[in-house]
RNA sequence: CGCGGGGUGGAGCAGCCCGGUAGCUCGUCAGGCUCAUAACCUGAAGGCCGUAGGUUCAAAUCCUACCCCCGCAA
């Protein structure tokens, strides 16, 4: 039998870790990685590679960039690598039905929830923000749908309350690499049938953008606490300082439920504890904020310098 | 030249536009009060105002260059 060939495709840190448990194993051989083209990043906007590129490059891997994933002569490119099969996960772009039909074994993809509940582009952060008491990772035979293929299999983590999208992100990086490698050689050996997802439960996970950080006091302490933790590190959670002529932003690091009550964003305590304002239901004790221009600090650091009575 | 915010005793800030004795909330140290304290009162130490030039009788403040930090853009 000849070698198994795999092409890897991906883009951000979950993609590279998912990689980099794909490409240690022995079984799996690599043969290309394609990754989404270097995009401009940091504060002179200089060109970044992706994850992915970084870790396939060290590896030796010959990477891919094409700028759409439709375009023929890409097409041509992947098959000319004659893969028996594409691993997808979190590669950032729509994949034709030309594509999917390359590899023998067809296509699968790590996709960072338990579908059919949030499929699309933002599950880790969806489910922490909407208070899910777990989530996991779902490995799928893709279709040309959006994350609508049969699964193959499922690995299950429980969300905790001190759960950020970041630690979650991290924990189902290393469950999906894992689960990738346990699954593949039943898979190959014709050994999993993969089942049709169920038309009930069906969420879509929508793109995160930065206004999902904006912490609208009206809502309430519980809601404003999981969206906090789901968009940390990305975009974060922010609300403006009034004060002054023209209001200031201030992002929001930490902050915890806490009993209290007023008209929302009135600050109702401000002391070493925290900045305690009132939202919609309960109240959230702001414990470690970044004005604008500024480092993260602790609340009690803040208010060292700022007179304020009120959040907007 | 992508856009913007900022560098002022140990921390966080004000003062800068309208140059002329370095201020606020804390922290630290000493003393006092108290059964006691993270509370309160009194006092003290600690700063060449990011760096280098320039303008001026005089620069934290105005001008120029540079260094460093942060946010937005992803």
């Amino acid at each position: 039998m000849t070698p198994l060939r795999i092409i890897f495709m991906g883009t951000p840190d979950l993609a590279r870790d998912v990689l980099a448990t794909l490409a240690d194993d022995p079984r799996f051989p690599v043969v290309a990685v394609v990754a989404q083209p270097d995009r401009p990043k940091g504060r002179d906007l200089q060109l970044q590679p992706p994850p992915v590129k970084i870790e396939a490059l060290a590896r030796g891997l010959p990477v891919l960039q094409p700028e759409k994933a439709r375009d023929p002569a890409f097409l041509d490119q992947l098959r000319a690598l004659a893969p028996d099969l594409i691993v997808v996960a979190a590669y950032g772009q729509i994949l034709p039905q030309a594509l999917l039909d390359i590899p023998r074994h067809g296509c699968l993809n790590v996709h960072t929830s338990i579908l059919p509940r949030w499929r699309g582009a933002a599950p880790i952060q969806w489910a922490i923000a909407d208070v899910d008491a777990e989530t996991g990772v779902t490995l799928m035979r893709m279709e040309a749908g959006l994350d609508t293929g049969p699964v193959v299999s499922v690995a299950h983590t429980p969300i905790s309350d001190a759960d950020t999208g970041q630690t979650l992100h991290d924990r189902l990086a290393g469950l999906g690499g894992k689960l990738l490698v346990d699954t593949l050689p039943a898979y190959l050996a014709g050994g999993i049938v993969p089942r049709p997802q169920p038309a009930e439960g069906v969420t879509y996970a929508r793109k995160v953008t930065k206004e999902d950080g904006r912490l609208d006091w009206k809502r309430s302490a519980r809601t404003l606490a999981a969206r906090l933790r789901a968009f940390t590190p990305w975009p974060g959670a922010f609300c403006h300082i009034p004060s002054g002529p023209k209001a200031k932003l201030l992002k929001v690091h930490a902050a915890q439920i806490v009993a209290g009550s007023g008209a929302p964003g009135t600050l109702l305590a401000a002391d070493k504890a925290g900045l305690v304002v009132a939202c919609g239901e309960d109240a959230l004790c702001l414990t470690e904020v970044q004005p604008e221009g500024g480092r993260r600090m602790t609340a009690e650091q803040f208010l060292a310098g700022h007179k304020i009575d009120r959040l907007s």
